[in-house]
DNA sequence: TATAATTTTCAGAAATTTCTGAAATTAAGA
DNA sequence: TCTTAATTTCAGAAATTTCTGAAAATTATA
């Protein structure tokens, strides 16, 4: 397995931020070539092309497929699991940010609610819980609006994202039309 | 210093997710212990709250600056440097985005673009350009829209996050308007 | 069922990251 | 300027994470 330098280039790339992006370098390289690849590729291609064990791409893969960020194919007469990263570019940066969300936010946001539960026995327990109640707060809100982008269709997200400073202006427009798009988690002002 | 089980909890917590939100464990308690306690707080009693060494204080200190999260207050008549976090839970979140978004996209991006200078050699080169093309054509709308997110006003984020289900519908009813709210990037239909 | 091919597991090796203590540096006050 | 307090630096220790090779488990086929 010789890859292009392009392709060199940018596998090598991915490993080195894998580990900013939430996995090892292993799986940022597996992830970036299964990626640009045009076919799908076995656990020993791809061990032959990273230079790297064939135990390690083994659970590289597994890890892979814990972030369901790949899928498995076969070939007829071969009993070899083949894999190619599961659907276009924009289903896998969906995936990836659904799944940095729940690595991110979920445990964070249960820790803060079980600490809002116990009674603050002083002044400083008191302002301490205050401060934990503000980000939970902001977690919350930060899930939720999470949840809403993954869930846009992928029309509506593209719209989104072009609008550029253009949201400042929807978003006052919406307010002077009072309750023209009524929001599903706002409630209109009586 | 001892620190009531709450913020203990709270502080342990911020230092274990440390690395997943793109820090060690240490930034992550003294981030979470600065937000937490009500008044500036000098290295050494970080070290002593913490139970770590001041040397790694002072680490973690120089950390919280580079990422522009911590600032400095005096005492009048004691010398030692007094930290606090950089404002309100909202300015924090909003600083952690954008150090995230520098860390997490700015290097993939100017890779991308030095890759796709060069000339693809043959078939496969070009095959593999045309997929990074796709990455990069990705990723710079998300750091453009990640750059509209932080420039926008809080009222307005807020109120961007809270409509929920609402924004297909907002954008539903922009395109309706078809021009009638202009956006800065996207052209009118002709 | 036996054999062979493939994949997974996992203990420990290797690499990397984090942390400490000692020394160096900086800066304030005498 | 000298002394002392405070902070920073950094080499190496400690901890953690990643990776490998050997063995075990799984799966398909003869």
């Amino acid at each position: 397995m010789k890859l292009p330098s392009q392709t060199q280039a940018f596998v090598l790339h991915f490993g080195e931020m894998g580990s900013r992006w939430g996995f090892n370098r292993t799986v940022g390289q597996l992830f970036a070539l299964l990626t640009i690849h045009p076919t799908p590729l076995n656990a020993e291609q791809l061990a032959a092309a990273l230079k790297i064990s064939r135990s390690n791409v083994s659970m590289g893969l597994k890890e892979l497929q814990a972030w369901r960020l790949v899928e498995l194919h076969h070939q007829p007469g071969d009993r070899r699991d083949y894999f190619t990263t599961a659907g276009s570019i924009w289903d896998l940066a969906r995936t990836v940010f659904e799944e940095r969300r729940k690595r991110e936010l979920d445990p964070t946001l249960s820790l803060l609610r079980q600490l809002l539960l116990s009674e603050p026995q002083d002044k400083q327990e008191d302002q301490a819980q205050e401060k934990i109640q503000e980000v939970y707060s902001l977690l919350e809100l930060l899930e939720k609006f999470a949840n809403t982008l993954s869930k846009l269709e992928h029309k509506d997200l593209l719209k989104l994202m072009k609008l550029g400073s253009g949201i400042s202006k929807l978003l006052e427009f919406r307010s002077k039309m009072s309750g023209g798009v009524p929001s599903s988690n706002q409630k209109r002002l009586p």
